[in-house]
DNA sequence: AATTATATGGAAGGGGTCTTCCGTTTCCGT
DNA sequence: ACGGAAACGGAAGACCCCTTCCATATAATT
């Protein structure tokens, strides 16, 4: 049942060229542009990964499971709150750092049980880490553990702009609506200039 | 130099189609689907409207028009908080009950000049709205008016997932961040279960 | 080296979107 | 009613993405 050694590197290929492409440009990006980069045909990467999701499964495996660790490290932490802020810190460093898994943890693929099984995990250990900031009186009562995606919802159209000063200035005003300690103040606002030319149509992968 | 009045209806209709199918399934909908909407062929919305930009101008001309005068209502208001409070949640009302103009709302369109105009009528509007919030003393001194699309970016997934509860909660997040005066309970939290079956791959228009 | 099984990829075909042509239809002025 | 100009829309063609076939290439074993 070995696979012979010509298939495995070009398996290992198509998993570093998904990682680069999707990273880039999502995960909605061509196949052909996977073949492309992973300098195959679109016939050996269709073999390999016969759906989408299969490939974005295993692509992003990885980077799945060192959310997951993160989770468990945060809700690990002596200092709840600080684990608190770090995990929300890490969040949108990940979502800055690939548009693809940006989109992956903003959406919930049910064949992918593998992703979704680290995503499990990843909320349990977020709910302790919430119980744990709560009796530590830093998170407010009324924070519920089920906010997480609504807040990587809210970071993703951020994050995606690249421009980290309008993602850490979201960031802080999450964090301060949901702290109860004392006040940070929040980081400089965003320059405008450089956050309405992200806006426009052109800079966001649509034709004018 | 007149138009024909079928000419005049087609157009008509054209618009009207491209609110709906926009409205419903986002700017990016095809051509065709707008013409078979309307009852017109393909190179009558060609005709009509060479450039899809157009066609999106001139199809949210009026919501955006409507934007323009409630964030200029808002700053009218004499109490400044409850101006700068309804008009974020007229955001995010217009947000959930149109998926294309919420994609406006949240884009730039250097070519479609009037749409420009009134969002940045409407931004004048909100520097002086929140000039006035924070003179009352009811919003804090840290906030921009360069915060607004922020805002928006981060409620435009939210409300995009039709679930009001969690849009609701988002909102009161970012309002009770940049508020000064008394605290306001948060909504309830959203129902998880609702929440990660409209995270689902499928549900978001994207293939399993 | 020879043989066999595995693996390859370019191209064909299908479906989708957009652009544009041109024969046909419709409107409007006389 | 007629004629001419405006307006129409289906289909062809170009481009894009995905699926799959089959002749060819390559790896592994003897």
């Amino acid at each position: 049942m070995a696979r012979r050694a010509d298939a495995e590197r070009n398996r290992a290929r198509i998993l570093e060229a998904a990682a680069e492409v999707f990273g880039q440009a999502g995960i909605d990006v061509p196949m052909s542009e996977v073949a492309r980069r992973a300098g195959v045909g679109i016939a050996t990467v269709m073999r390999n990964f016969p759906e989408r999701e299969r490939l974005i499964e295993e692509t992003f495996a990885g980077a799945m499971h060192e959310y997951a660790l993160t989770a468990a490290a945060a809700a690990a932490d002596p200092d709840a709150w600080h684990g608190f802020r770090s995990f929300l810190e890490y969040l949108v460093r990940v979502q800055s750092g690939s548009r693809g898994f940006n989109e992956v943890l903003t959406t919930m693929f049910p064949g992918a049980e593998r992703l979704e099984a680290e995503r499990q995990a990843a909320l349990r250990d977020f709910v302790r880490l919430v119980q744990k900031a709560k009796a530590a009186g830093r998170l407010r009562a009324d924070f519920s553990p089920h906010d997480l995606p609504l807040f990587l919802l809210a970071t993703s159209n951020v994050a995606r702009l690249g421009d980290d000063a309008a993602t850490d200035r979201l960031v802080a005003y999450l964090l301060r609506a949901c702290a109860a300690g004392p006040e940070v103040p929040l980081p400089p606002a965003t320059e405008p200039r450089d956050l309405y030319r992200a806006l426009e149509s052109s800079s966001r992968g649509r034709p004018a």
